[in-house]
DNA sequence: TTGACATTTCATTTTTTTTTGAAATAGTTG
DNA sequence: CAACTATTTCAAAAAAAAATGAAATGTCAA
């Protein structure tokens, strides 16, 4: 637990952006820890050290270092090497399209991809099994969900790159 | 727990869209729940009663009460009323883009409102808190926000609008 | 009105996710 | 190389989310 005398105070604007992100990480299934730092790095004009981030937001260095993780790869967060001090000082990327776009990319797509394979197993399966009774009624489910996989993979792309501009 | 005489055997073709829906619904970050009893549903030509859905699941009632009523709400499924039986019948609907088109309105939309609200009231704070040493630079970040959020605003509706299609 | 059944609600239990904290690792400096 | 510090890892604890099951509610029909 930090001493009260580590910490500089949060200040009212900070904690009004740390919610913010919390919430709107929350919407992207992301831990509240994750969404507390990169709240506070938003409103920082200074790059700070994970000590420091651990410290204000009260939270365990496992913690930081796993928050701090998931931003590096979201690409939220960049990394400043400070003159004279041996620890990594972090920045928020400010423009959080650029989180969004990662997002899609990295946590989206993946499941687009593995969809498709469900889908074609899914006309294996329905090809093995004849003469089912409703075989026409599951042909038709399975073209929609086709409709649906192909519309989405038009989809994301275009709007991860929407969002980069 | 249901008898086994209960359970009419679940196919192989249901088990994939159970899976593929549990998959793609918790991407949205609803329950497994939910998932299973839609990918049931999905390949389903017959509407079937929840004490069946429960049954085929092995769900408690509860569960799939509550899952049903997420469904409604999304608009995923119908309700079907069957001449001499009071239970309710439940169909999927099939076009699983009306249940995103929903979401965004349910669930993303009012995180947007939100976020409005929480932006207006951090340029209160801003303009409160005077001669702060970074304040253009704070100004610069809010700014950033509402752009975010304006484009949001712009790009979720007509996103909604585009999947109902 | 009463009984039978379908559905919902909600306190409790179970499961899953997140956080913690201490130990392991890595890296730098004297 | 040895001492020091920053960071990561991971088993265990804590917290949060979901499922259960039994009681409450609602609804129809005899």
């Amino acid at each position: 637990m930090p001493l009260a005398s580590e910490t500089t105070k949060t200040s009212e604007l900070e904690l009004e952006a740390i919610d913010y992100f919390v919430r709107l990480m929350s919407l992207l299934g992301m831990p509240r820890s994750v969404g507390e730092i990169y709240g506070l790095l938003y409103f920082s004009r200074d790059p700070l050290p994970m000590d420091m981030i651990a410290a204000k937001l009260g939270l365990s260095m496992g913690s930081a270092s796993q928050g701090l993780r998931t931003l590096r790869s979201l690409k939220a967060v960049k990394v400043t090497y400070v003159l004279g001090d041996r620890r990594d000082y972090y920045l928020a990327e400010s423009e959080f399209r650029h989180l969004l776009s990662s997002f899609i990319k990295e946590e989206i797509m993946p499941h687009l991809e593995n969809g498709k394979l469900r889908i074609e197993r899914m006309q294996q399966i329905l090809g093995r099994e004849t003469e089912s009774y409703d075989e026409d009624f599951c042909r038709h489910r399975i073209e929609k969900l086709k409709r649906l996989q192909k519309a989405s993979s038009r989809l994301l792309p275009t709007l991860a790159g929407l969002l980069k501009l």
